[in-house]
RNA sequence: GCGGCUGUAGUCUAGUCUGGUUAGGACUUGGGCCUUCCAAGCCUACGACCCGGGUUCAAAUCCCGGCAGCCGCACCA
């Protein structure tokens, strides 16, 4: 039987919806597209995916977190580079109603690049041009900006133009001077954020896969230009990663399984940093419990990457609803956020990185002869000093050998300047070291397409049963508690058992409702990896049964042993099996 | 944004074409009975015509607008 593809993505929606995983918002008032709440049960998966990532990047990585606004002035988005590139120039054809990008359909016409026009400029190029619409020939309106940034007013006068942050990075970049100082000046060093970006898309329609309103959580990895390597790569060359490199897609060829060590032997990827990087992406989701043979590495094609990145690569998750889908961005975005915020702010965000040997350099300079320069120059004499000590010195050098003088052209003014002005002198420097813009290696994880991919990979469907199948470490109920029969003492046993369970600090649930199948039916939906069950038994001699979601199979415990043993199997990741093999049933 | 299709409890659905009594059913859920291990059964309760306007004595039903969903196109630095 051939089954509907997108059977599976319905499903997993319906029973997220159903049992409070993921609702579309403003459901009362119709909704909005692009806006999803997360439910009880969604808001602490979600909680727990992003503790997770921080065990990753804040604690094992050795990366701080910041948190900075969501609202950003806009000098601080146009030295980003959002205010210009969010604005696309938009036309519609007045017959048939079409909408294009503007330069889109005017680049294809005259085969120019039109990048970095303004709106009236493309107008002008379509009206001279005659472009008309690609499709029914008719006329194109005037052109107007579709601003993917959301745009509000700062202040109570309202004259300051604010936008809802497009990413989260720029927030790291802007108070880099004082990162640089909280590591005390020296490279490499990461910075994390986890917060809400907003993108006033179009026309979303997938759902959580494409939101207004998401969650990034992304590390910015300062590094020094000409030191791109890794402290921990010697200890992953052998490790695997699928990846499907630019050069895979052009020749249509398939992803390629390579060994980190290869791909940075064959420049596949372009820095140690950087598949490090892929590397722990890859690990981060195989926690989650994502299937290893639904996750690839795309790399960005040159023409697709943004303008500033020099590597590119999307981890991507194969869905049967909209096929490999990007779920974490990777990018060597090199120095462009830092050396574009340095121009606009005059701000030095440079890093000075000290030589391991001074460089001791001798270099010849010219020297002026002030009693003779002064009085020549006269008012014209700072200026020409202030040239002179950028001025090569061979140059001003042949120059008197040929000519006798040497020409300073300054503005519309030209200088004679004479051997007896200055004297050549040769001198010995010692540079101790440079300033330069660290690179940044940035992997921006999305998290809402996260949580779905971890429900959508973890749903499994069995004959009559349908659960989803969550990483118990991420699971967001730990527990379930039953009584046998809806009858005393068990229900008291059972509420008493779920108290100390939550006690200890995990998320239990007692529930009494229907038959025990229906119980577990209901707690294997929302993915409880393990059920507790207080029987006869348990008042005879203080046992119950606890029951693995995966497996269906049980195990009598004491009842004081309980909080351990969930302790073992949730926190120390202790193997279910491995559980008191003498009391299996 | 454009075009087509669709909107009835938490879910699936009858009713809409042909306007007319209290919008019917199933599942789910809550309460109770029964029940000693995987969605059984019985009793009982809660729960809906997407929103706004129009036509009409009367609108879930016809018309217009909005919103949302699905499909196609466009868009997705």
């Amino acid at each position: 039987m051939k089954r509907d593809v997108t059977m599976k993505h319905e499903n997993v929606m319906n029973i997220a919806k159903k049992r409070g995983f993921l609702w579309s918002s403003f459901e009362i008032y119709s909704g909005v597209a692009g806006f999803v709440d997360y439910g009880p049960l969604g808001a602490i998966l979600k909680n727990n995916i992003i503790n997770k990532w921080r065990s990753y990047y804040i604690v094992n990585e050795g990366f701080y977190e910041i948190e900075s606004p969501t609202i950003m002035p806009e000098e601080a988005l146009k030295a980003s580079g959002h205010v210009d590139h969010f604005n696309d120039p938009m036309t519609e054809c007045k017959d048939c109603l079409e909408v294009y990008r503007a330069d889109h359909i005017i680049k294809d016409a005259i085969s120019e690049e039109v990048e970095g026009l303004d709106n009236q400029e493309l107008s002008a190029l379509v009206s001279e041009n005659q472009i008309k619409c690609p499709k029914c020939g008719g006329h194109l309106s005037h052109i107007w900006s579709y601003n993917l940034m959301f745009q509000t007013l700062i202040g109570a006068k309202g004259k300051k133009i604010g936008y809802m942050r497009p990413e989260t990075a720029q927030g790291i970049f802007i108070p880099f001077k004082r990162l640089l100082r909280f590591y005390r000046g020296k490279l490499p060093f990461g910075v994390v954020q986890i917060g809400k970006a907003y993108r006033n898309e179009i026309s979303p329609r997938q759902g959580v896969i494409r939101l207004r309103e998401f969650t990034q959580a992304e590390a910015e990895i300062f590094i020094n230009p000409k030191d791109k390597s890794n402290p921990h790569f010697s200890e992953i060359l052998e490790e695997e990663l699928e990846l499907y490199s630019a050069q895979n897609q052009i020749q249509e060829q398939k992803a390629v399984k390579m060994t980190v060590q290869r791909a940075i032997l064959e420049e596949v990827v372009s820095s140690e940093m950087l598949v490090y990087q892929l590397y722990l992406a890859r690990k981060f989701l195989l926690e989650l419990g994502i299937p290893e043979d639904v996750i690839r590495f795309r790399q960005h094609l040159p023409t697709e990457m943004a303008h500033y990145a020099l590597d590119c690569w999307d981890v991507e998750i194969k869905t049967e609803r909209f096929g490999w889908i990007e779920i974490i961005g990777i990018a060597d975005r090199t120095d462009f956020d830092l050396r574009s915020h340095s121009k606009h702010s005059k701000e030095d965000l440079r890093v000075f990185i000290e030589y391991s040997e001074p460089k001791n350099i001798k270099k010849t300079v010219i020297k002026p002869n002030m009693g003779k320069f002064g009085p020549y120059f006269k008012n014209n004499a700072p200026k020409i000093l202030k040239f002179l000590e950028d001025a090569d010195f061979e140059q001003v050098k042949n120059s008197f050998q040929e000519k006798g003088l040497f020409e300073i052209k300054i503005g519309d003014s030209v200088f004679e300047l004479l051997p007896e002005h200055v004297k050549f002198e040769e001198v010995k420097e010692t540079i101790r070291g440079e300033k330069i813009f660290p690179h940044v290696i940035e992997p921006s994880y999305g998290i809402d397409r996260i949580v779905y991919s971890v429900l959508l990979h973890s749903f499994k469907e069995e004959d009559e049963r349908s659960y989803f199948k969550i990483e118990k470490s991420i699971a967001p109920v730990e527990v379930s508690v039953f009584p046998l029969v809806n009858k005393e003492p068990l229900v008291d046993i059972s509420l008493q058992i779920r108290d100390d369970l939550r006690k200890k600090g995990f998320i239990s649930e007692f529930d009494s409702s229907g038959t025990i199948g229906r119980r577990y039916a209901r707690s294997d939906e929302i993915g409880v990896p393990f059920a507790i069950t207080v029987d006869h038994e348990t008042i005879e001699n203080n046992t119950v049964t606890i029951r693995n979601r995966d497996n269906l199979k049980q195990v009598r415990i004491n009842v004081e042993d309980i909080t351990n043993i969930i302790d073992d199997l949730i926190n120390k990741n202790k193997d279910f099996e491995n559980l008191h093999p003498a009391l299996i049933k």
